[in-house]
DNA sequence: ACTCAAACTTGACACGGTGTAAAGTTGACA
DNA sequence: TGTCAACTTTACACCGTGTCAAGTTTGAGT
């Protein structure tokens, strides 16, 4: 809170005029962040595509490269996540936002008759959620050193490959 | 540190004795648990299959089935991975014993002429190790309600068609 | 049985970070 | 000119980590 207030130029003590604890702070940039970037349109943009894979791509596409712009936020958001439950509800909040999106690519494929008949609906939107997780996006990118493109091609692959039945893989 | 010692039955100031710091308590307890579950030789265990989809397979079984059990003290670490270095180093060291185990695999399914043409070893071990997290399989077990042995089967087939040339996967 | 060292205990304290409280300053604007 | 809101300074409480010092228990070796 110290440095913040440093960086913004005001007391600590103006800060906590602001925001009473540290996690009401990080939960308004979160939405803050929300508002400037839009991700939910961001997201829902998806809507258009046609097919269940393209929308499954478009997916991918905004959510991959949505995840770098937010990605210092949620490392301060995730390093509260157990001792404040108010900073955990924000979190899942925008997790649960991913997740729906996640659910509406599989539902548009599954609509497609192309769903892996393996995978339940469900299983394949907790996949593909847990694919396409922050944590992961930053073992890639930050520690295997893949580049952004590289991270959202990979990904569209992986993902298609998992949860598209082999008949639908050949196109 | 005054919890641990409470449920130990000893002093705070006896704990600090034997560890001198929290973070160092932590990396003693991973050390410790590593030589009582022994997992380096369970990650080697899957060095006897024949095949480098039996390695592949054998390996996230035994990585699979090992994540529960280290599961507490992992969320522990990674709560100081950012503030403590010491920490950071024994979290890495672990983890890259993990990265051995995926690359041995993907140089063993390689080796077989099975590799998806379309990532390099590197690549595919990277990802191998990256759906493997700890990350993940708590988000699918604890969030999502996977069983582990679920869990185990469909990592095993998620890696199998995320790695293996098309050809091969007709087994 | 005695001794001595190691293990442990009690109690105190420093430090840093979060959050609270109170009194004073500044400036816009009615 | 008065007042209100935003801000400042200063001080303090609380908690967890880590340090320090002095005293006590225990048990292994002689």
């Amino acid at each position: 809170m110290s440095d913040i207030a440093k960086a913004v130029g005001i007391s600590r003590q103006a800060l906590y005029l602001h925001f009473p604890t540290r996690a009401a702070l990080l939960i308004a940039t979160t939405r803050h962040v929300d508002y400037v970037k839009n991700v939910d349109s961001r997201l829902e943009a998806s809507r258009a595509a046609r097919t269940g894979i393209e929308r499954l791509d478009a997916f991918i596409e905004a959510w991959g490269g949505y995840i770098p712009e937010i990605h210092g936020l949620s490392v301060a958001l995730r390093g509260m996540l157990e001792s404040d439950g108010a900073v955990r509800d924000a979190w899942n909040d925008r997790m649960q936002a991913v997740r729906h999106g996640c659910e509406a690519a599989v539902r548009a494929i599954a609509k497609d008759g192309q769903l892996n008949p393996d995978l339940s609906k469900q299983a394949a939107t907790d996949f593909l959620w847990t694919l396409l997780s922050v944590e992961n996006w930053e073992r890639l990118v930050h520690e295997c050193g893949w580049t952004q493109s590289a991270y959202q091609e990979r990904m569209q692959a992986f993902a298609k490959v998992a949860l598209l039945k082999k008949s639908a893989l050949t196109t």
